[in-house]
RNA sequence: CGCGGCGUGGAGCAGUCCGGUCAGCUCGCCAGGCUCAUAACCUGGAGGUCAUAGGUUCAAAUCCUAUCGCCGCAA
């Protein structure tokens, strides 16, 4: 059975290899053509290079159309003559053509306990949500978006603290393992799935820059989730504003929740008040008594604790060395651009 | 030739617009002291060609030019 991956991200990725390993006929790869990103010569931040470079590594021959979808890159596609394509994180929309390219159709591994999260962000649209549980589902590719029958599905808890760059690394061998089975059954004849329940779809649209910005009205609950959801892309920002000096973009990278009161913090700051235990405004009651080092920022609800975070034009850093260079003031917030 | 920020002792920053009194701050490190004890406190100490190379000037971290390196945004 002649199989065609495709696929860009680092989630394809053990998927890839899984079927190089089990010695399946891998005749070809299709991904993304190489982005050259950032500045001049990119130092980093490349899609598309992981994949290619596993694929030279086994002598598979790649294939990076601009678009899957034109004729041109169809063309590419089925000069491969694949009889199976085996989907994964490839990042463009599948025409109807392309997937009745081969014979035995095309299947695609998605981080999602379909129909739960359909798109292109369901990991992060999990964590997000607050789901306590996630998985992977295989399901065959139809025109609609992610709507295929279900050939295999496995679950895995969501870790209290995991970002989705770390659960999808956790992910990936998981979808891997399904997928390679999935493959194997298809190869001794056709494999039935299961319908998804129309009632239960919800969606995980593609995020962008924008969904980053944090309101810290919110609670920190929330808050907390969204910093988690958008790491490592495309982050959680705001921006620090001190009396006297222009506002700085500030990405946060890592958050811990606390409970109000618990850290000596006032119970009256403004969303957004940035606050340290060694320079608390001197208003509203305490309720608290432990000298807990760190940054902590007011919310809607409690009080949020930033471990790492990343100004602009800076390295990632802690919150601790933050605070020694930029010590907190009476006046200091983080909030909106203006 | 897309736009922008940054490069100051081991870490994070201030100082740069308005050149000289600027090499500073918060930490870390080393030694000593205090303490039952500590990431607490006190005293003392080491450590920097202020990214690099030129230029302007009586004088440059600070102004000009070029180079290298790091980062963010936009695609």
């Amino acid at each position: 059975m002649r199989i065609v991956m495709m696929g860009t991200g680092t989630f394809a990725e053990p998927t890839f290899e899984a079927l190089i390993a089990a010695g399946e006929q891998v005749v070809g790869l299709v991904t993304q053509p190489d982005k050259d990103v950032g500045r001049r010569s990119g130092t980093s931040r490349q899609t598309g290079k992981g994949m290619a470079a596993i694929a030279s590594a086994h002598g598979i021959p790649v294939a990076q159309p601009q678009s899957i979808n034109t004729p041109e890159g169809l063309a590419e596609l089925k000069a491969f003559a694949p009889d199976l394509v085996v989907v994964a994180a490839y990042g463009q929309i599948l025409k109807p053509e392309v997937i009745a390219a081969p014979p035995l159709g095309m299947i695609n591994v998605h981080a999602s306990l379909l129909p739960k999260y359909r798109g292109a962000a369901p990991v992060a649209y999990a964590i997000w949500k607050g789901e306590t549980e996630t998985g992977v589902t295989i399901i065959r590719i139809t025109p609609g978006l992610d709507s295929g029958e279900m050939l295999a599905q496995a679950s895995m808890a969501i870790l209290p603290t995991e970002t989705a760059g770390e659960l999808e690394g956790r992910l990936a061998p998981l979808g891997a393992k399904l997928c390679l089975d999935v493959v194997q059954r298809m190869k001794s004849g056709p494999v039935s799935g299961t319908k998804q329940d129309a009632t239960l779809v919800t969606k995980a649209p593609k995020l962008t820059k924008a969904m980053g910005a944090i309101d810290w009205s919110k609670s920190a609950e929330e808050i907390g989730r969204q910093v988690r959801a958008l790491q490592p892309f495309p982050t959680a920002y705001t921006y620090f504003h001190r009396p006297g000096k222009d506002a700085m973009r500030i990405v946060i990278r890592r958050v811990h929740q606390h409970l109000i009161g618990v850290h000596g913090i006032p119970i009256h700051s403004a969303p957004g008040t940035m606050m340290s235990p060694l320079i608390v405004p001197q208003d509203g009651p305490y309720l608290g008594i432990a000298q807990v080092p760190g940054l902590f920022v007011a919310t809607g609800t409690n009080a949020l604790r930033v471990d790492e975070l990343q100004p602009a034009g800076k390295k990632s850093m802690t919150a601790e060395e933050f605070l020694r260079g930029y010590p907190i003031g009476e006046g200091y917030r983080f909030g909106p651009e203006s």
